[in-house]
DNA sequence: GCTCTAAATGAGATTATTTCTCAATAAGTA
DNA sequence: TACTTATTGAGAAATAATCTCATTTAGAGC
């Protein structure tokens, strides 16, 4: 049920304490494939961890994103969502209704290597949106 | 000195009014190359047309990027920033110090052409930033 | 150029979001 | 089990975003 990508053991490693608040957060992000925002967060998390507080939500959220375990990504609102930061990410986002198309055939890889050369930069991942419209707005 | 691309002749064919605070906006938008937040749109815009309020520029912001314009976009911070909707932006962006880079040289078309055919997506544009290490960083 | 009208604006109020503070709690170590 | 220090929750404070409404004005028509 839960696909686990282990940001747990990650932040207890990381020299970090597995409490409560941090467990049911850690849970929320890994069994929702959508990318959620600072209150999808909160309130699942909640539901797991009823004194779960916001503070400590955007609290933990910046700790994985410092700990490069999540990044914050934009879709079609001026809400911050977060992604695993683990891989690249690709969308199709439609323009015109916010929809949002996952899709995994990704040939960057070639692309990624000349410019990791040409630019002397260590690359570690990437996200890819293409925007425009989906087949029902077309 | 100002790289127009035409914001202001396609806001008026699209029916709006120009007025001069948004041609100020307009013009801090053409003139700047860097990804540009509400404030410093609202800081810039008011040395061309000190009047501009904030409210003017989050409304212009939202039109631009309504219209397709203009489109939102998150660096390594929590700041909304906004770039040309027009043609692909790419991105390197260091994880550690924030540093961004673009690159020119993209060549995803045959994958945005794939792509459009197995999920019937009609593709506007894209957005491609990798994420890593800059040099001074490594 | 002048008049008119609806669109657009500015200023500040309101609301939402994010960050901070600090006393209390509890995870993990010994 | 006790201790230490990181972490927490709750609410305050700060910041950001949105809304309201009286006023202004761009652009169309004359």
């Amino acid at each position: 049920m839960v696909i686990t990508f282990g940001l747990a053991q990650k932040l207890k490693s990381a020299g970090y304490k597995l409490t409560p608040s941090r467990l049911a957060i850690v849970e929320v992000l890994e069994s929702h494939s959508e990318h959620l925002c600072h209150n999808q967060i909160l309130e699942n998390g909640q539901k797991i961890y009823p004194h779960l507080s916001r503070a400590t939500v955007y609290r933990t959220m910046e700790l994985l994103v410092e700990l490069h375990l999540m990044r914050p990504l934009y879709l079609n609102d001026p809400t911050q969502r977060f992604v695993s930061a683990a891989g690249g990410h690709h969308h199709l986002i439609c323009s015109n209704c916010g929809a949002t198309f996952e899709f995994d055939h990704c040939t960057i890889d070639q692309l990624a290597f000349d410019l990791s050369v040409k630019y002397h930069f260590q690359i570690n991942n990437h996200l890819l949106e293409f925007q425009g419209l989906c087949e029902a707005c077309q």
